[in-house]
DNA sequence: TTTAACATACCAACTAGTCGGTATGTTAAA
DNA sequence: TTTAACATACCGACTAGTTGGTATGTTAAA
């Protein structure tokens, strides 16, 4: 099996991402991140070309994270109702547990973090974030065409936009729960979305 | 009337804006911002004793035009209806249309992008922003309590969480939009808060 | 003549990245 | 089974260039 030996390499990309999320890209040093990571110089650069490889090494993981996240919630939610509208509001509700359950304050999102300082990273960079998104968006937006043709929406909504919202509460959440040290905004941002999907889908 | 003479210290100013969203604070260098407003290095330090101080600058005018905009929009709303729901509404929508008017691609919200690297500024820095995001947060949460007592909602919702729902859209979209390059997406997600506004309290 | 508003030249600290070297394997021929 | 050849994983001093900031002008208005 794939075991965690937590080498060297996966040390420096733990060090580099928590420090990104607090300094960003630009302000982030590869002196901070080697003292951190307990490294050298030399096995810094052994590992990654630059630190802008470093950086797209990381988003990169990131990425497939994020994605790997996406499926295995939607699986479980669809493995908790044959219902599609029941299935998307249960994907929510885990997420919002999940969200609830951290103790310490949520990390933030190194996607927000990158597009925040957007100049600092070339395109194909950005082209594995943008990806990202559309993931979301398409996995979700299959889910609310199922559930429409069920269930016929108490108002005229554009489903893909009613999609990208997900991923825009999550964002904004994070944005303010970072400023005002309240991690319960996440979740209950997330309450919100569901209150919305359950007005404009369920026959009350 | 305000005048607008351009000032050096208002070229900087805006020169270190512009650069600041796009590479972030930690990626902005004073020669960058300096060669951009077409200034010197004298006379960058003559206006700001330092790189610092100039990001406190901008957060604070950055602050003020942002708590001018939401009184001036809440004005203009509460000018256009008499009703507490109905004026909530135009105040979404006058955003709305706000946003559809732009040409150019939005440019970011600074909030966001010192958030996102929080540990480069100090705390009055943030406190600035953890202002801003109450008075937000004040000032919808006030519209909300009194639509609530004309409008029994469709269900129990918390009124605080619901008012940071429109910040929340804001940095979301801006986060989604700049990641898309898809401007509409900021209007969209207006849209939404719009409508979950009416399904919540509306009588249809 | 004084002073505010700049410009130019420069510095010390820091930054990403390099380089020569070592320690510890792995492999395969003798 | 020994051993020479080679590979991988690291170390930390060093460098060339960049950075924020300063010291010392110049100029034009009050």
């Amino acid at each position: 099996m794939n075991k965690k030996p937590t080498t060297t390499r996966t040390k420096i990309m733990d060090a580099a991402q928590s420090i990104i999320l607090d300094h960003g890209f630009g302000g982030t040093t590869v002196d901070a991140i080697i003292e951190q990571a307990g490294v050298s110089k030399g096995a810094f650069f052994h590992y990654f070309s630059s630190k802008a490889e470093l950086g797209k090494m990381l988003v990169q993981r990131y990425a497939d994270e994020d994605a790997e996240h996406l499926e295995q919630t939607l699986v479980k939610a669809e493995g908790l109702s044959d219902d599609p509208l029941q299935q998307m509001l249960i994907f929510v509700k885990l997420f919002e547990q999940e969200i609830k359950s951290l103790e310490e304050p949520f990390p933030g999102c190194l996607f927000a973090s990158y597009l925040q300082q957007s100049e600092l990273f070339d395109h194909n960079i950005l082209d594995i974030i943008r990806e990202s998104m559309l993931l979301w968006r398409t996995r979700v937006l299959d889910k609310l065409q199922k559930i429409e043709q069920k269930y016929p929406p108490r108002r005229d909504v554009d489903l893909e936009s009613l999609a990208d919202m997900l991923m825009v509460i999550f964002e904004g959440s994070f944005v303010l729960s970072q400023s005002l040290n309240e991690n319960k905004i996440i979740a209950q941002q997330l309450l919100n979305y569901h209150r919305y999907l359950q007005l404009l889908f369920s026959k009350d």
